[in-house]
DNA sequence: CTGAAAGCGCTAACAT
DNA sequence: ATGTTAGCGCTTTCAG
């Protein structure tokens, strides 16, 4: 009874489709013993007592012959599927990328796969949602959008699973994990002050909605602690991208012709359209104006000068994220309200001491 | 028979575990159908024939209730599940997040869900990729790698499920989509020749293995049908990065100081590294130098001056990746070897017309 | 220490 | 024009 069996079932023909999976009832019929002892065994189950000869001779046939339990069998018998949902907008932008690279390798680290799904924020109704979930069978939800209304909210509460924010403010919205922007804002002013710039604009951005708003505030904190009046003057608001960066800085450079010896993007990209356009009226970085981005990233080191920012723990949002979802899935948690510290400054060569008397 | 009972189970308790799932049991209690009726009636089975009225009766019932068929059960039932696995080495790179995001939405469109899975290059046995296979059941697996051997090429050829390698060269390997890499590079050095370049230096690539060889081979073309001779001492061997394309062009410009009047370089990254190293020498671009990328993205875009490339397929690429995959699986072709035409040159400000005379 | 049985939700073959 | 049945591969009582 503790022999293994010789089956022969060698049907090498052409059709792929026959080939015989292994499962545990294969794996019974080898060894002789039961599928849910097999099962129990091959899940390292305490409550089962085995021979340990029994159970290394059981291992041994399951590893030899490539045993891999079947996930979809196993999530219709568990109710549950052992993977994340993520909601992502657009894995061009690398910002993202590398979070959901994080989240990823999170997941898999505690044995979660993760399922990625585009669903543009226009189309994220929470139908579609709830749809995605109940067809995949996904343990809980990972949701990044770049913004989101407040009757989403309420919908989110009474989901079958866990639903977290990732990177967004979710007033309503039980689970989320942010990054403290403001700090980061005022780090990056911070730094332009250190260097003893004094007229110091900002590329904002419109919507109050936005991340970037928090790093307006900040902005705003660190002149006041500096003692340093805020002139609405220099802030002109924009958006996320090089071209709104390009736009911004040509709207500033029309309204005060060098009425400023820092700027201060809010993006990355906002940052590099602003270098570019400066360069372009003859104003060089950081001689005559300091630049300073936010957000760290190969684009920083590339461009010439390589750009000053602030580096983000996108990595560790990730990382929480991930970790967050899947402690709410096993009830680890109940709730999960994070806000991570920003990163530090990043000094490259955009930015260098403000010229002393620099009042052109 | 006809008429919808209604049944109470409004466990609305705090247990969201408790939240019964619409099934096909449920639709067959609510309309007094059988649940085989009704899931052929949900799947538009054509060999069914039922009462119009009472097809719109179920259509309508599961549609309130939201019905949606569980994957799990189906991928079990159906021994497949709809969807593609990709092994991925990182999103990172933009380049392959386009790649896959192409491959997404055509997968979708399709019918068919996408499993990334990010498998390095140095675990990616055939052991882990049948067990991945096999753990998801995914229908297909489309491959993307950075250099692959030969005898990986055999185990592929005996798995269970079609697979596919994109953008990559694949001897060995029956299905595979690639780009025209040597035309391509024939493509970029032609748009220098065109400008009246004579001394063209080139970065290339170490090994032979990777794509970027043939644009090489590509560059040499073009010099042949110019009948400019090839001078092995314009060429250096680099790699991908921005730190490639600085050591590169650093150890060209020791080499022969001033000996060249443009720059290939195999990548984005290479060629924006010579534009940083040129430039730190006080070498003009485009005036002195002109320097031509390869691949187009938001890096190009944002530099300065902004450089000229090849726009790559890399959607195309991507669609058609998925579409092949999801041909073979469904048996409607048996073997996928594409080439697709390099894209275009894009020409922007890193490249001029050679100044005449020029031998410094 | 181990086995037998039931059932997750679905679809295909075979009944009516 | 519809219903019945069986079973995909797994885990979980409950019995020995």
């Amino acid at each position: 009874m503790d022999d293994p069996r010789q089956l022969k079932q060698r049907n090498r023909s052409a059709k792929r489709l026959n080939r015989s999976r292994v499962t545990l009832s294969v794996l019974s019929e080898k060894t002789g013993f039961d599928k849910s002892t097999i099962s129990r065994v091959l899940r390292d189950d305490a409550t089962l007592s085995i021979r340990p000869e029994n159970l290394a001779l059981i291992k041994n046939v399951a590893s030899d012959l490539g045993y891999v339990p079947d996930t979809a069998a196993r999530s219709l018998r568990l109710a549950r599927s052992y993977s994340i949902g993520a909601i992502v907008p657009s894995l061009q932008n690398p910002i993202h990328a590398q979070i959901v690279e994080a989240v990823q390798s999170t997941c898999q680290a505690r044995g979660y796969s993760l399922l990625i799904s585009y669903i543009q924020l226009e189309e994220s109704t929470p139908t579609r949602l709830q749809a995605f979930v109940q067809k995949h069978r996904v343990d809980g939800l990972l949701v990044h959008m770049l913004r989101y209304d407040a009757s989403f909210a309420a919908e989110m509460r009474r989901f079958p699973v866990p639903v977290m924010m990732v990177n967004r403010l979710a007033e309503g919205v039980a689970n989320s994990i942010t990054v403290d922007d403001r700090s980061g804002g005022a780090l990056a002013t911070q730094h332009l002050l250190d260097l003893g710039h004094r007229q110091i604009a900002h590329l904002s951005v419109a919507s109050q909605r936005f991340n970037a708003h928090q790093r307006f505030l900040g902005y705003r904190d660190a002149l006041k602690a500096a003692g340093v009046p805020y002139d609405p003057d220099l802030v002109v608001e924009a958006g996320y991208d090089f071209a709104d960066g390009v736009a911004a800085t040509e709207a500033l450079l029309k309204r005060r012709r060098g009425g400023f010896t820092a700027v201060f993007g809010v993006t990355l990209m906002a940052a590099a359209g602003s270098m570019n356009v400066l360069r372009r009226h003859g104003i060089e970085v950081p001689r005559n104006v300091s630049v300073m981005g936010f957000h760290d990233g190969l684009l920083a080191q590339v461009l010439t000068p390589a750009l000053s920012t602030i580096a983000y723990p996108l990595f560790e949002l990730g990382k929480a994220a991930a970790d967050g979802i899947i402690d709410l899935v096993e009830g680890k948690r109940n709730e999960v309200v994070e806000v991570l510290a920003t990163g530090v400054v990043v000094p490259r060569q955009s930015t260098a001491p403000a010229l002393p008397r620099t009042r052109t």
